[in-house]
DNA sequence: GTAATAGTGTCTATTAGACACTATTCG
DNA sequence: CGAATAGTGTCTAATAGACACTATTAC
């Protein structure tokens, strides 16, 4: 934007002199917990019997609204590494008892075993979000926008938010998630860093959509939009599962 | 957002210590010109030569974006009655050399009628934005974002922004708007305000998707979402078309 | 071998588009 | 009546889901 200060062609006053709001950020942090969608929440150290919220803060000067939202989440749980996205932003003038202040909401998501156990923080599955509203001001509001727009998301690509462990860092070492082959050489037969079987894909895309997926007409959805490893899933039941990376 | 001071448990210290951003709202109005979507582009009186921009202005205390986004219109281009939706912030510390300005982009629609003709103001089509840019800021993302949700939206629904001309208000009587038949009573078959015939509906939607549609298939998709009303437009060539009114 | 899981062929129901046919008006 | 436009029946191609069959492993 950046209008002439009104109609009229008087000299422009300097930008401060003009009232101006307090812009925050605010996160529905998504993550998979037992087998569904699930968010963080937090409750403030002033506040240890108070609603729960999402974390969030003010935007400081400089700084982008993604960055304050990474600042915010790496302060608020300890968490890294995440790619924010825009959702909507709440202009009530009179949302906030403390003054104007604009809050623009973020949706984010990360697998859970990067979500460090704290005090003041919890996971709370979003198919019982009841339990915890009415959160803190308009909160409820960003986490229905947020689940709403990863769902429309995982409709149509393969975990577009990344919430498959990645390849690199210091994920935790679950069930199968880097085995050699009994037979061949050494690890001439490891997993391609990443990668994945498309049975972990429908999983995940169970837990995000909350509803049961058709599994050949998944597999034929999403082939497309997957590169093949060339690699195999080894060590489980059954025929061993082809290896894919997103496209 | 509205988030502790800092982690510490510091007294909170009043919103107005910190600094704050300017917010302003920058809008692209589309409307239907020469068949096709154009876009309003305003150009600032003390600078006449300057670039192209979209209408803004900056976020006053105890209003709301939608109420911004309002009183830039009527200010800037004389446009009322508009229902602002949000794009997107965009919030690069640098991308106004006046200061820290965060702009909140969004869309807006209104028939070409109601936009009245002013000397600083112009309806470009949005096909050849390329005469217009570069724009100020980043305007042309800005455009090409509201181009995408207009369309999104036209794919679905029958005139979900309202293009169409509405039944109440001054709008120029153009064509056949409000006719009588020549059986019948007075006004007995006088139209509903605001009723359509598909032929118009399919001829809007054409022109915001920017290619043309099959005819029959349109018609099918949108009949769900239509309330016939009975009437049907008289004084034209062939069969005479069914009102409809969105349902 | 059996159990288990991965991957695929194929049938069916649904839907978008193509196309042609019928319906209703004006002149 | 013919021209023009609205509205509809129906065929076809593409696609999602259902279902069953084959493939490959562990044990």
């Amino acid at each position: 934007m950046t209008p002439a200060p009104d109609r009229a062609d008087r000299p422009p006053r300097p930008l401060t002199d003009y009232p101006r709001p307090s812009v925050a950020v605010d996160t529905a942090l998504l993550t998979i917990v037992d087998g569904s969608l699930g968010v963080l929440v937090v409750r403030p150290a002033n506040e240890p019997r108070g609603e729960w919220r999402l974390p969030g803060t003010f935007l400081h000067e400089g700084e982008t609204l993604a960055d304050a939202v990474r600042r915010s989440l790496a302060q608020k749980a300890g968490i890294h590494g995440i790619e924010p996205r825009q959702l909507h932003v709440f202009d009530d003038p009179a949302r906030d008892d403390r003054g104007w202040v604009l809050s623009v909401a973020h949706a984010a998501a990360t697998p859970a075993e990067r979500i460090p156990a704290e005090p003041r923080t919890r996971v709370a599955a979003v198919d019982r979000l009841g339990e915890l509203s009415p959160m803190k001001f308009d909160h409820d509001d960003i986490v229905r926008t947020a689940i709403a727009r990863i769902r429309d998301d995982y409709a149509v690509r393969p975990d577009p938010w990344h919430l498959l462990r990645p390849g690199s860092g210091d994920a935790d070492e679950t069930e199968a998630t880097t085995r050699t082959g009994a037979a061949g050489g050494a690890d001439a037969a490891a997993e391609p860093a990443g990668s994945f079987t498309v049975l972990e894909l429908r999983t995940l895309h169970e837990a995000v959509l909350g509803r049961p997926l058709v599994r050949d007409t998944f597999r034929r959805a999403m082939l497309p939009h997957l590169e093949p490893t060339g690699r195999v899933r080894r060590g489980t039941r059954g025929k061993p599962a082809e290896l894919y990376l997103r496209a």
